[in-house]
DNA sequence: GCCAACGTTGGC
DNA sequence: GCCAACGTTGGC
């Protein structure tokens, strides 16, 4: 796995992006070494897939099963075209695997916590790739064990 | 331009 | 499996 601070995220933009982990799973990612983020089809979260640049960092996250982060990625490239998108109007980005989280945050937890009810996670829930801020990026490594 | 119908996402 | 939230489509 790529080796990063995942505390310093001075210069960088934090997302979170949402997989179901039956379709394509951290494990899976893991295995690929690399993989491309694509087949979102909401103009919201694509807007953010063509906002990411190399070297942003993103929580992946389990829905439907588990619902929970399991893991920190790397955005490696940014401003791809979507290649499941015969117009090629939709982005993508390719990621890579930074660290496994030594435990999990789950959605309730999040939920359970006065200071992440702002996140994007919470106030738009069908949102697939939203927004982190530096503080929230924080204080979840620290729930996961991680700092 | 409104709104009903329908489809999809995602939590529970 | 159900339902809420949200997006899209199509009739008027």
């Amino acid at each position: 796995m790529t080796k990063i601070n995942i505390s310093d995220t001075t210069g960088r933009n934090l997302w979170l992006m949402k997989s179901e982990p039956d379709v394509y799973g951290w494990d899976d990612l893991v295995a690929e070494g690399e993989g491309t983020w694509d087949g979102v089809r909401n103009h919201l979260a694509a807007r953010n897939l063509r906002t990411m640049q190399a070297g942003d960092l993103a929580f992946f996250y389990h829905s439907n099963i588990g619902v929970e982060v399991v893991g920190v990625i790397v955005i490696s490239q940014g401003g791809l075209s979507d290649p499941t998108d015969p117009e090629g109007k939709w982005a993508a980005v390719k990621v890579k695997p930074v660290q496994k989280l030594p435990q999990t945050v789950t959605l309730k937890q999040i939920k359970a916590t006065p200071e992440l009810q702002e996140m994007d996670l919470i106030r738009l829930s069908r949102l697939s790739v939203g927004s982190v801020r530096p503080d929230e990026w924080n204080l979840i490594l620290r729930m996961a064990g991680a700092l």
